[in-house]
DNA sequence: GCCAACGTTGGC
DNA sequence: GCCAACGTTGGC
């Protein structure tokens, strides 16, 4: 089993619109090599959940690969920000797989605070410069983070 | 709001 | 196929 972690920012789709939704699908993501991963999900697998740009930026909770991906609506809708005038149904560009919501943590874990912890110093998302909106994450990251979700902040 | 880092585009 | 220009991401 594989674990992940995607981006969102709080004010385009948070935690909580997880918690609300319980599902969506994760679409609108336009780079390659996350969509690669994205592709690269398995039902069951465990998502970090990361609210960018906007204080308390960092690991809001977990969320669930609930479906493999499919081929990404938005990009053949036109309205959409999304739309990409280069895919077809036929040979689709991007895809997205369905989330789920598991938890929300009782703090977010916040980026300053990943930093700070050793193992966690190879994780892509801690790379200077690293704008991949979705990694992939090792079971021991996995576990060191949600470590943090018990300790009390002081 | 700034700006560094990165990915993509397009001219050659 | 190179690379400069540009747009975007995302922390600060």
């Amino acid at each position: 089993m594989a674990y992940w972690l995607v981006k969102s920012e709080p004010s385009v789709y948070s935690i909580d619109d997880m918690c609300r939704e319980k599902r969506t699908l994760w679409h609108g993501v336009r780079n390659y090599q996350a969509r690669n991963f994205l592709r690269s999900m398995k039902v069951g697998e465990q998502v970090l959940f990361y609210h960018s740009s906007e204080e308390p930026i960092g690991v809001a909770g977990v969320v669930a690969v609930a479906s493999t991906a499919v081929p990404d609506p938005s990009q053949f809708d036109k309205k959409s920000e999304y739309f990409d005038e280069q895919a077809t149904r036929e040979n689709p560009r991007w895809f997205c797989p369905e989330l789920q919501f598991l938890k929300k943590f009782p703090r977010t874990i916040p980026l300053v605070e990943l930093k700070s912890i050793r193992a966690l110093a190879k994780m892509p998302l801690l790379q200077r410069g690293s704008r991949l909106s979705v990694q992939p994450v090792q079971e021991s990251e996995f576990e060191a983070i949600l470590k943090l979700t018990q300790v009390v902040a002081t």
